[in-house]
RNA sequence: CAGGGCGUAGCUCAGCUUGGUAGAGCGCGUGGUUUGGGACCACGAGGUCGCAGGUUCAAAUCCUGUCGCCCUGACCA
């Protein structure tokens, strides 16, 4: 059941999804939903056991829990509201819901608080390999971005941060582990800090399958190593002053229907980096104040460095009351400091310079000539405006680990994740234990996640030529894949399988082409499957007493090698090829 | 959710504007010729044209509704 296609499907645009397609190795069901056809679900057990050797390794013990999670467990943590629409949601015969798990924090903190009974249990980690669903607003690119997934997750718990039983002794093991992981399956790639995202929590780190077509951004510091998301990245010190002298006059332009910058730049004859974009955003939670990032034309708002600035949540501003408040969006200027009670801060880009094109305050108005000391002194003079660093970094930023050094952007795919969740769902939940001190204490616990089923396909995207996928034998679905020329003359086929025989006996998993086939499409299989070592058994070669080999990798057309040898050189070329 | 697009054979698509016998290539089956990088000839199987209404003598084609899918964005362990 391998079912090459000389096409690609309609649907596929990357070269993961179009090769996985085309070489047998998985097919769409729906939408973000696939069969994995026994080629992938052998490479998928090949990472599913590395993985498992390597948490066990670390400590962690495996488990099962269920797919289907009460939708109560998510009412505990708010987080059936704060996922929305990203949970699946199912309704039993007796109008019951349920959800099918996007993941098991809420499950297993659940479990822990009816079972962990001493802080002498401490520490505790414990994962599981398991299918996870996510109603994703828009599944794409194949096994990347599916509705349905196999993940590995991992939760560990503690009484304190430091110490042999602390958070961080395991959190800095499962980052070893990770390393390891991904290191032995062959891959590319980046560890990189992370913000924790809505999954909460304090530290994170992903690991990022370096490749072109990454969906993620990265941003690295070749001196120091340092590398980060965007979300993350920091930017290096940037000298800033509010004292540049005016140069022109403000003026006022009629931009009808042109809220975006690009549009408005080319209509002012400007370039976007001569522009300031001022978000209107508000603080969450109970009695809201407005707050105005301003960053240059170019650059894009950091929410998270927003709130690091203001000192509480933010969020975007919903329109609507915004427009209430006087905000005229899409044409939000500076200047709204003297109109409205509100927090601003400043980029430092945004600062230098002497003239800026900037919203009017006024729909369908923009000005030009803004400058901070002219027009906007007793706000600053009175400290009103904070300058902080609250946008994405950028390639070509300064570095904030090494000075002098610029930060380079990358692209990347998210493997794994892991994060140190603190108390969250403990205190959410209700688990807590008794310490040494008969005191009550909440358990502290850490997050650990592997996208299985994206690994692949992150190792197809990371790893393929013009002709089809080529595997790292770690997680290849086959170590050796003989092709079979003329099977039914001179004994062919019995002494292929002879070979295939001999090289099982060593342990290596053996592909074997007897199909009755010319040989164009078996070799473009071979190919567009991606098996490392390509043996060839032909009446010809036959005839030499050899086997033509071939690795994946290598262009050509290999090279005859005599069957007393063969076995022998198929083996060392995987075994050389495997990370320890 | 917004914008754009697509549902016709297992796959990739044409046919629809202008209503009138259901098409091609690939794949598949049989026979033959072939046999080291997706061969050739002959014959053949295979389709409720996504679904439901409507208009019409007549609908793949026109109209309405609905479902599914893809792309860009928003969103995103």
């Amino acid at each position: 059941m391998i079912p090459t296609t000389r096409e690609a499907p309609a649907d596929a645009e990357m070269p993961s999804h179009i090769y996985l397609v085309r070489a047998g190795y998985i097919r769409r069901v729906g939408a973000g939903i696939y069969n994995y056809l026994p080629l992938a679900w052998r490479s998928l057990r090949k990472i599913s056991q590395i993985v498992r050797e390597e948490m066990d390794a670390a400590g962690a013990s495996e488990l099962l829990m269920p797919t289907l999670e009460p939708i109560e467990l998510f009412a505990g943590t708010k987080r059936d509201v704060d996922y929305g629409d990203l949970l699946f949601r199912v309704e039993d015969r007796h109008g019951r819901l349920a959800a099918l798990g996007p993941t098991h924090e809420e499950v297993i903190t659940d479990l822990m608080a009816g079972a962990l009974t001493s802080y002498k249990q401490f520490p505790l980690n414990l994962y599981q390999i398991q299918t996870k669903f996510r109603d994703e607003a828009r599944p794409r690119a194949g096994l990347l971005r599916c509705r349905e997934f196999i993940m590995k997750d991992a939760y560990s718990f503690h009484l304190d941060l430091d110490g042999d039983a602390g958070l961080n002794a395991t959190y800095d093991k499962m980052y070893q582990a990770y390393t390891n992981i991904f290191r032995r399956c062959g891959l590319d790639f980046s560890a990189v800090e992370a913000e924790a995202g809505p999954i909460g929590g304090s530290a994170s780190h992903e690991f990022m399958v370096n490749c072109v077509n990454g969906e993620d951004t990265i941003l690295v510091c070749p001196a120091s190593g340092y590398a980060a998301n965007v979300e993350k990245a920091e930017i290096g010190e940037r000298e800033w002053t509010w004292d540049h002298a005016a140069t022109e006059p403000v003026k006022k332009h009629h931009t009808p229907n042109m809220p975006g910058i690009e549009g408005v730049a080319e209509h002012l004859g400007v370039t976007p980096a001569q522009m300031l974009k001022s978000i209107v955003m508000r603080t969450t939670g109970k009695d809201p104040r407005w707050v105005v990032a301003v960053v240059r034309g170019d650059h894009e708002v950091n929410e998270g460095k927003v709130r690091d600035a203001v000192g509480a949540p933010v969020e975007l501003a919903p329109e609507a009351e915004a427009r209430k408040a006087g905000f005229a969006i899409g044409y939000v200027s500076p200047r709204m400091i003297d109109r409205v009670e509100l927090t601003m801060v400043v980029d430092p880009d945004a600062v230098n310079g002497s003239a800026w094109a900037t919203g009017s305050d006024e729909k369908d108005h923009h000005d030009t000539g803004f400058n901070w000391q002219r027009d906007l002194s007793a706000a600053i003079d009175a400290g009103k405006v904070t300058v902080a660093g609250i946008r994405n970094a950028e390639a070509g930023d300064p570095s904030p680990r090494a000075a002098g050094s610029l930060l380079e952007a990358r692209r990347g795919i998210e493997v794994g994740h892991i994060f140190k969740l603190g108390t969250k769902y403990s205190d959410a939940m209700g688990l807590s234990v008794l310490d040494k001190s008969q005191q009550k204490r909440s358990v502290i616990m850490g997050c650990y996640g592997i996208g299985v089923s994206r690994t692949l396909a992150a190792c197809v995207e990371m790893s393929h030529d013009d002709h089809g996928i080529v595997m790292p034998p770690a997680i290849a679905p086959y170590h050796i894949h003989i092709v079979t020329i003329k099977p039914e003359e001179d004994g062919t086929l019995d002494r292929a399988r002879a070979l295939a025989a001999e090289l099982a006996a060593r342990g290596l998993d053996v592909l074997i082409d007897d199909r009755d086939e010319r040989p164009g499409p078996k070799f473009k299989d071979a190919d567009l499957v991606g098996i490392p070592v390509r043996l060839t058994v032909s009446p010809k070669s036959l005839a030499e007493g050899a086997a033509e080999f071939k690795l994946r990798a290598d262009a050509g057309k290999g090279d005859l090698v005599p069957l007393s040898e063969v076995v022998d050189k198929a083996e060392s070329a995987i075994l050389e090829r495997m990370m320890p």
